[in-house]
RNA sequence: GUGAUUGUAGCUCAGUUGGUUAGAGCGCCAGGUUGUGGCCCUGGAGGUCGGGGGUUCGAGUCCCCUCAUUCACCCCA
């Protein structure tokens, strides 16, 4: 054993595990294609400047979670990205994708790192698969993007789901509660935690959804988020709420939902799983409108997306059987080599194989013929080909069928017709 | 950042009140079968007992420190 170790809070994922995980993004690729979202990458760090305009300074993500370090003597603040809406704002905005179509709907699968202590369910790099809508945010492009993240989940097969769903109302209506939150709570201030007390200034609205018994019971006599949404907010949120329904998508208000990143408004949501331990949250999102604008473009950008925890989502689909056996697929073919002195000529026609597009394996070890069957059955190969002197000699080589233990002695061209057409077969079956 | 938890072979774990060369199952390798995998049998390799210090004639076992793990708080995916 190596003295070195993973960084805490990052864990490799080994081949057969990688089968899991290309389950699962094979599916979202497919239904991004479906809902008509085009994947989009970009960099794993930002500057800085641009995690603290958009998520928020007196978020916990900026105040205490980023990775940020100097990378040179420039004194340019760089940071792992602790999140994607920014980054993916920042792409579109700087290239003016909504000049050449005003409408862009992008999604992802990327790698986020958060400074936090590692737990069930939460690590300091991990993965979302996300997507974000930008250009229009009615309430039935925000309702587009609760489909896509929800079907996602419905072809995964996941169950004992919760979406919850709220509505932030406009900046103007947040403002008028912030106030009247303040208001209610200021009798209360000696009462609050350290973290509440903070909010208080910064951010009154988090208090709301503090897991604080203490806090929430002053939180229960507050006045509610929903009696101050102006009208339009009200008939937006409906509208989204309709649109749900009438896809058959269950839904709870959650009036105390507020979500931790400062650029959402109107609609907000997130989906808990009851496969989960403490960190139970599988998703989430909203709309934010106002995002562009605190990123410096001279107007809004209707915007809404979501966001999965990959990690997660394989843990709740693992608590539910949900994911195939974890084995790489094997070759077609292992060529097995019984007199070490025609390896080369085997090996050459390994390669000849190849070229014919089938999959091949050939012992480089080395070992034994018992060896090389016991690998070709172990890495679950269709077939064993035999490549000794005699089979050189002759052009007559014996092809075993590794599954029905069934064997026939062909010339090479017959060998390789057969082998595709057991790889054909094999394809057909479920 | 706070609080607990657990560190013995690649994996899952045993290891008596401190007492010789630290064990098992699985996995791996080889042989049984001099050119045929899985099952079976036999054998083998593989361990700084997380690390450091201390107590003791003697420490995997006791004490201290440290590192790592896991779970929870906080917060979030």
């Amino acid at each position: 054993m190596s003295h070195y170790q993973v960084v805490k809070g990052a864990r490799d994922i080994f081949p057969d595990e990688m089968v899991q995980w290309k389950h699962v993004e094979d599916v979202m690729h497919w239904l991004a294609r479906i809902y008509g979202f085009s994947e989009i990458r970009t960099p794993v760090f930002e500057y800085t400047e641009l995690f603290q305009r958009s998520i928020g300074s007196a978020t916990d993500i900026v105040g205490k979670e980023m990775f940020t370090f100097f990378p040179d003597g420039s004194g340019r603040s760089i940071t792992l990205r602790p999140e994607m809406t920014a980054g993916v704002m920042r792409a579109a905005l700087q290239k003016n994708l909504l000049a050449s179509a005003p409408v862009q709907k992008l999604y992802y699968i990327s790698e986020l790192f958060r400074k936090e202590r590692p737990q069930a369910g939460r690590q300091r790099q991990f993965s979302q698969f996300g997507a974000e809508l930008l250009g229009a945010s009615s309430p039935a492009a925000v309702a587009e993007v609760i489909m896509f993240m929800m079907h996602v989940f419905d072809e995964l097969g996941l169950s004992g789901l919760r979406l919850r769903i709220n509505s932030l109302g406009s900046i103007d209506d947040r403002r008028r509660y912030r106030e009247a939150l303040r208001a209610y709570l200021a009798p209360h201030y000696d009462r609050l935690d350290d973290a509440s007390r903070e909010r208080f200034e910064k951010n009154p609205l988090r208090i709301l959804d503090s897991k604080n018994p203490d806090m929430q019971e002053i939180v229960a006599g507050a006045p509610r988020l929903h009696e101050h949404l102006g009208d339009e907010a009200r008939r937006d949120f409906d509208l989204v709420l309709g649109y749900l329904s009438g896809r058959g998508i269950d839904y709870r208000i959650d009036h105390l939902l507020v979500r931790g990143l400062d650029y959402y408004s109107y609609t907000a949501f997130e989906v808990t799983s009851t496969a989960l331990g403490a960190q139970d949250a599988l998703g989430g999102g909203g709309r934010y409108d106002s995002l562009a604008l605190e990123l410096g473009s001279p107007k809004e950008v209707p915007a809404a997306g979501f966001a999965v925890g990959m990690e997660r989502l394989l843990i709740a689909m693992q608590k539910q059987g949900l994911l195939p056996e974890a084995v790489p697929a094997g070759p077609e073919v292992c060529i097995i080599v019984p007199q070490q002195e025609f390896f080369d000529q085997a090996f050459a026609l390994a390669a000849r194989l190849r070229d014919e597009g089938i999959s091949t394996a050939i012992d480089l070890a080395g070992r034994s013929m018992k060896a090389q069957l016991r690998e070709a059955g172990r890495m679950r190969a269709a077939s064993a080909l035999f490549v000794g002197g005699d089979e050189l000699s002759s052009g007559m080589f014996p092809l075993k069928d590794l599954d029905a233990s069934f064997q026939e002695t062909l010339p090479l061209e017959g060998a390789i017709a057969r082998m595709r057409e057991r790889s054909i077969t094999k394809q057909d079956q479920p």
